[in-house]
RNA sequence: GCCGCGGUGGCGGAAUUGGUAGACGCACGGGACUCAAAAUCCCGCGAUCGCAAGGUCAUGAGAGUUCGAUUCUCUCCCGCGGCACCA
């Protein structure tokens, strides 16, 4: 074991760290201020975990290095203490909550201050205190008292809700019954996010879904805001995708579907489609079960196979969410035999089904059914039989090749070419692919040549089967005075034809030699038709260069003889046929999102209670803001209650309260807040913790806001990370949260990696391979935990937890405390010159960068050197030190002190290197021949490019390769090489 | 299926704007010190051929661009994470 005394130095550093004050943040100065920021921790019964420092001690290396670097630095931290865990904790233990909470966040704190963080304590939270969840009661009364202004983009309070509209119909927070997901197990309401694959996010119990009048808050709103700010920040991508797909946003229109058959001439069907350029192809409708038109129809006896509707509805209600994707591929439901809908597009009647692969929650809850071009649409259409209409956006092509301009100037009409494969004997279509458009084949002609002939001639040749036999050779739109010509013949295209090279606008970026080197693709033609039909708006873009012409064409062979140009509607692209439905009344363009409303209601003791009075006269009726906080009740049972009430409901005296409005009998709301309440703003209370006036002032919200740095798990994604943004963004909107700061409270996030178990699986209570810091710090000290931890890899990377690694790294540092135990003095040659100024550069930059892994393993370089040196030359044992003090604190601390400095060396100043010294007066040239290292001369910095290249030939390995052969060419990379080709 | 991220020795992983692939650490092998062990120190450590000098092959696979590709382009395979009957 190590010489060092690493503990007694340690504790000595902590306490005097402490009671100087090293770490704490002013809230003004003419320091530029960084507010870096780690999640703060769910005080467990467990303590800490080995994954928590790591993110801390990143945080730590970050913020000690600006600190160093002048910037005046805020690093709190506190307790994001309500909820589940600890509420189970205390019902198993039988003590209060409020007991078990002391108790984790004492042990939290001996645990974190052990590993010597350089947190603010002045500026601890705890969300779990009434003098914290005061504001976050009176939050909620903000969001209950707001309005989303629509025109504005922005919330604004409800007193300015234009009169003629109903105050309780457009709160931000709001109650209603709805369906929800429902924990039999944790016996409490969960919102969307926290019931993601259709599993309880606590527990992992299969969530049922249950009505329930829950408190909501209006997210959705911000979907729009939530998304395109992202643009602003600096996110990890996958962080952003991450959003940006939980958001979900699509874009498309609703169209509307009359109906005929039912009592009621004007009702109608909506639809939200992506596509609505697929109307023509619509064959039926299907309606999710719970859609309230089939309970009117019921009702109405529109229905006339009633029972069987009926059935079906009650087989998926009894399903949960679970079962009902589970069963994945099989389609059912059930005909609504009576009525019918009309296509608005060509008038046709089409059939109504209803069907559980609808979700009654997105979108209007109904479908057009493109089976054609919508794979699911496609597997309903063919168990149920239905009918399956291909819609085909035909090109008309009569253009010149601009590739073969300046030669010979020929027509290409388009000629579509399907095949029969000889040797396989399956029937194919060619398909190229170039960019971003999939192009179907096409035969070039010469002028004069017959088109069809021509497209055969040019497949043969493309694809070297001589004996191709033609199945089909289908005319494509060509010129219409051909096709008139021709359709007599059947021909007819059911394959859209583009050609690349129309593509006007991207031309000239293509080399002409690009669109003949591409190979053809060869794919079934029932493939192509059912899957990879080319997405239509590509066409659209070719099909407005080129022509008007445009129609649909019924499913394969059925059209040869119908005459499908006659009296067929236009086919249109996406945003033409919304603005079509839209000029007839027939629907509108349309946004959707994924995105929900934010089930705001718990059923749980261990929460914020929702300060809300409901009176049977007034309704709900806000607490007053000054008999806040409304405080959490001593209760003496905290289990939930089977009828899925809050164990608040039984304390009736607590419930039973005189309406604040009236003065009548009312009740409480016995709904507690979700934990990610507290969790939403704390990094604003951290600005001005102590605040009873504010959840804190405009003053110091405007100096720490926003946030420069946030570290976080990936796991909190689509959790705490939006629904903080979402808060934060409402309390911009009402600019209690002043403007300047933003309208992003993070302005970079970036997320740490797991620490997995040795072996590589997640560490786990169960699997008894969890890692317990305080056995880590107790047996190798702080130091050596903090440093190990952040070389162990990338740190945005899951990586092992490994026991001998860590003895690498106590070796290390008892390597850099030998070097000062006696301090032998060592010349600073130039090679350690070079090193130490290389260093200070890797760790200013790796710091910055979060690339602490390599940040270490320069130090150990730097050590190694130095110990083969025999020692530190003494100009540099300062700064060896300060760069290596983010990682290693305590240690450092006390050699600095050792070395007789004043003051902390983290308040010291961060030393700078001297570009010049970054590179050595002399390197070694590297020399190739033919792309191979062959040999090496070491030569001046500033060698010139004559020399390097005379150096370079006349090196012994390299003029036994070259054999007596002149170089060809010789190539000269300043500073690194000379390559030889001969 | 869609989105994102990866694939480099026995392992964790390095490699600046394309320029000596395998830094640093671990493990392993050999040696020194020791009665012995631990600790510490020294040497070696991708594969392969060779006594050696040196050569050849190697960054998931295959092509391409280049004097030169782990890095750029295309196609494909595999792994991880997220979402998923979202119309």
């Amino acid at each position: 074991m190590s010489k060092r005394p690493v503990h007694d130095i340690e504790k000595k550093w902590q306490e005097r760290w402490e009671a100087d004050g090293v770490y704490r943040a002013e809230d003004s100065g003419k320091a530029e201020k960084f507010y870096g920021l780690i999640e703060f921790p769910y005080p467990s019964g467990e303590g800490l975990h080995v994954g928590h420092p790591r993110s801390y001690v990143a945080i730590d290396a970050v913020t000690r290095k600006l600190r160093m670097s002048g910037k005046n630095v805020m690093y709190p931290i506190g307790w994001d203490a309500f909820g589940l865990p600890t509420e189970n904790f205390a019902i198993k233990n039988k003590i209060k909550p409020q007991e078990a909470t002391k108790g984790n966040i004492a042990n939290f704190t001996r645990q974190i201050k052990s590993i010597g963080l350089g947190f603010d304590w002045s500026r601890e939270v705890d969300t779990t205190d009434p003098k914290y969840y005061k504001w976050t009661q009176w939050q909620f009364l903000k969001f209950f008292n707001s309005f989303y202004d629509e025109a504005e983009q922005r919330a604004r309070p409800i007193e300015e809700l234009p009169a003629h509209l109903n105050k309780d119909e457009h709160r931000m927070a709001f109650k209603t019954a709805s369906t929800i997901n429902w924990c039999p197990r944790c016996k409490i309401g969960l919102a969307n996010e926290e019931a993601q694959g259709g599993v309880c996010e606590r527990c992992g119990n299969p969530v049922e879904k249950r009505e329930k009048a829950q408190w909501m808050i209006r997210i959705t709103k911000y979907a729009e805001r939530l998304l395109k700010d992202l643009d602003n920040v600096d996110y990890l991508e996958k962080i952003k995708a991450q959003q940006i797909n939980w958001i979900g946003k699509s874009e498309g229109a609703y169209v509307d579907f009359n109906i005929s058959g039912s009592k009621n001439p004007f009702d109608k069907v909506t639809v939200f489609t992506t596509r609505p350029d697929t109307l023509f192809g619509a064959t039926y409708l299907v309606l999710a079960p719970e859609h309230p038109l089939v309970a009117t129809w019921l009702k109405e006896g529109d229905i006339k196979n009633q029972n069987e509707v009926q059935a079906y509805q009650s087989t998926t209600a009894g399903k949960s969410e679970m079962e009902r994707t589970a069963e994945g591929k099989e389609k059912s439901g059930c005909v609504l035999k009576g009525i019918e809908a009309v296509n608005p597009a060509n008038g046709e009647n089409i059939s109504i089904w209803i069907s559980d692969y609808v979700l009654a929650g997105y979108g209007t809850g109904a479908i057009m059914a493109v089976p054609a071009h919508d794979e699911r649409d496609f597997q309903f259409a063919s168990k149920f039989e239905l009918p399956i209409k291909y819609v085909v956006a035909p090109v008309v092509i009569d253009s010149t090749n601009p590739h073969r301009e300046g030669k010979k100037t020929v027509t290409r009409p388009t000629v579509h070419a399907i095949i029969r494969n000889p040797k396989t004997d399956e029937i194919l279509c060619m398909k190229w692919k170039h960019r971003d458009i999939t192009t179907f084949v096409i035969g070039g002609m010469d002028e004069g040549e017959d088109p069809i002939e021509a497209a055969k001639r040019e497949v043969r040749e493309e694809t070297g089967y001589t004996d191709l036999k033609f199945v089909e050779v289908l005319g494509g739109p060509m010129r219409a005075d051909y096709f008139a010509a021709h359709k007599d013949e059947n021909r007819v295209a059911y394959i859209t034809a583009v050609m690349f090279d129309l593509v006007s606008d991207k031309r000239e970026e293509v080399p002409a030699s690009e669109t003949d080197t591409h190979e053809p693709v060869w794919i079934p033609l029932n493939k192509i038709a059912k899957e990879n039909l080319p997405p239509l708006e590509r066409n659209y873009i070719l099909a407005r260069i080129m022509s008007k012409e445009a129609f649909v064409v019924t499913e394969p062979g059925e059209a040869l003889n119908s005459g499908f140009l006659d009296g067929l509607p236009t086919w249109k692209a996406k945003d033409d046929m919304a603005s079509w439905l839209k000029d007839e009344g027939k629907g509108d363009k349309a946004v959707t999102y994924k995105l929900r409303d934010w089930v705001f209601s718990r059923q749980r003791y261990w929460g914020e209670p929702i300060p809300i009075v409901i009176c049977p006269k007034c309704g709900y009726v806000p607490v007053p803001e000054k008999e806040l906080p409304l405080m959490l009740p001593d209760v003496d049972a905290y289990e939930p209650l089977d009828s899925g009430e809050s164990p608040l409901a039984a304390i009736r005296d607590w419930v039973e309260v005189d309406c604040p409005n009236c003065g009548g009998k009312a009740e409480r709301e016995t709904d507690t807040m979700p934990n990610w309440a507290g969790s939403s703003w704390y990094f604003l209370r951290y600005c001005d913790p102590q605040n009873e006036k504010e959840f804190a002032s405009q003053e110091k919200l405007k100096y720490w806001m926003p946030v420069d740095l946030y570290n976080g798990g990936m796991e909190h994604t689509t959790l705490h990370l939006l629904y903080s943004r979402f808060w934060y963004k409402f309390l911009w909107d009402l600019r209690i949260v002043p403007e300047e700061c933003g309208s992003e409270p993070y302005a970079k996030r970036r997320s740490h990696g797991l620490i997995l178990a040795e072996g590589g699986e997640k560490m786990s209570k169960s699997k008894g391979n969890v890692v317990n810091p305080d056995d880590v710090v107790g047996e190798y000290g702080a130091d050596v935990f903090r440093v190990y931890e952040m070389f162990m890899g990338p740190f945005d990377q899951p990586v092992p937890w490994d026991t001998n690694g860590i003895e690498g790294v106590r070796k290390f540092l008892d390597k850099v405390w030998t070097l000062f135990d006696d301090e032998k003095n060592v010349d600073a040659s130039e090679e350690l010159v070079t090193l130490y100024n290389q260093s200070i550069k890797k760790m200013t930059d790796g710091i910055d960068g979060l690339y602490f892994n390599t940040c270490v393993s320069q130090m150990m370089i730097m050590t190694n050197a130095f110990v083969e040196a025999g020692g530190v030359p003494e100009a540099m044992r300062k700064g060896y030190l300060q760069i290596l003090a983010p990682f290693a604190p305590h240690m450092t601390e006390e050699l600095w002190s050792n070395l007789g400095m004043q003051g902390s060396i983290h308040r010291s100043a961060w030393p700078s290197y001297d570009e010049s010294k970054l590179k050595a007066s002399t390197f070694e040239l590297v020399v190739q021949v033919n792309g191979k290292v062959r040999g090496k001369v070491t030569v001046d910095a500033d060698v010139s490019e004559e020399d390097a290249k005379a150096m370079a030939l006349k090196e012994e390995n390299v003029v036994k390769t070259l054999g007596g052969k002149e170089p060809k060419q010789v190539i000269y990379v300043k500073g690194r090489l000379v390559s030889i080709v001969v």
